[in-house]
DNA sequence: GTCATGGTTCAACACTTGTTGAAGTATTGA
DNA sequence: TCAATACTTCAACAAGTGTTGAACCATGAC
């Protein structure tokens, strides 16, 4: 791995570190890991207790870092937690 | 585990993840973990590229989350990561 | 078509944050 | 005592962020 690809790695974890450092997004990613199935936008902005338009502000940076993916199906949005993204931040600093 | 501390666990998670989600300070910590002994402020700063002054507004917030402790030898400041906070606090999202 | 539902975008705001350079403090060596 | 070292604190600034409410856009039911 070169000088630059391995900040560049490190610059990618920090901003899954940084989505994750906002109580309000860290609820989300907990809320989706705590589901087995993919949640709409409406059940996760219920449960985390705040509106619609917040939920897209927080969901797109989520996106943004690649710990969320999102399908449509008709009027719904659908969030999908990237486990694999989430574990691999983390294995950094499991020994 | 009640309601209560179980949100207050989730914002000092948060906190953690927030600490680690600049650049900067996970370059500080990453350094710390890739040595084994302790290291000195002059030394930190040298390695990450950065000036005194910055290196102690970062360490502030890295020791308010409690990822780093500070003890004084003379005049100088020396760091130990707190491996066992940054393990715990990960672990959350590891099966 | 009308209406409701579910989501997205926008503008605006207060607040926080990263960075800089300069000034200040404490310790050590000569 | 003088000077150097190793931080620490301060003030200031630009840039970014979380939140709100209103407006907007699709889709589906009737």
């Amino acid at each position: 791995m070169t000088r630059r690809s391995r900040s560049a790695a490190a610059e990618h974890r920090a901003s899954v570190f940084k989505a994750l450092g906002e109580p309000t997004r860290l609820r989300i990613v907990d809320y989706l890991r705590s589901r087995t199935r993919d949640a709409t936008g409406t059940e996760i902005a219920a449960h985390v207790g705040i509106s619609l338009a917040l939920l897209c502000h927080h969901t797109d940076e989520l996106v943004e870092c690649g710990l969320l993916t999102k399908r449509k199906e008709g009027q719904t949005s659908i969030w999908h937690l990237n486990g694999d993204r989430l574990a691999a931040t983390v294995a950094h600093f499991v020994d």
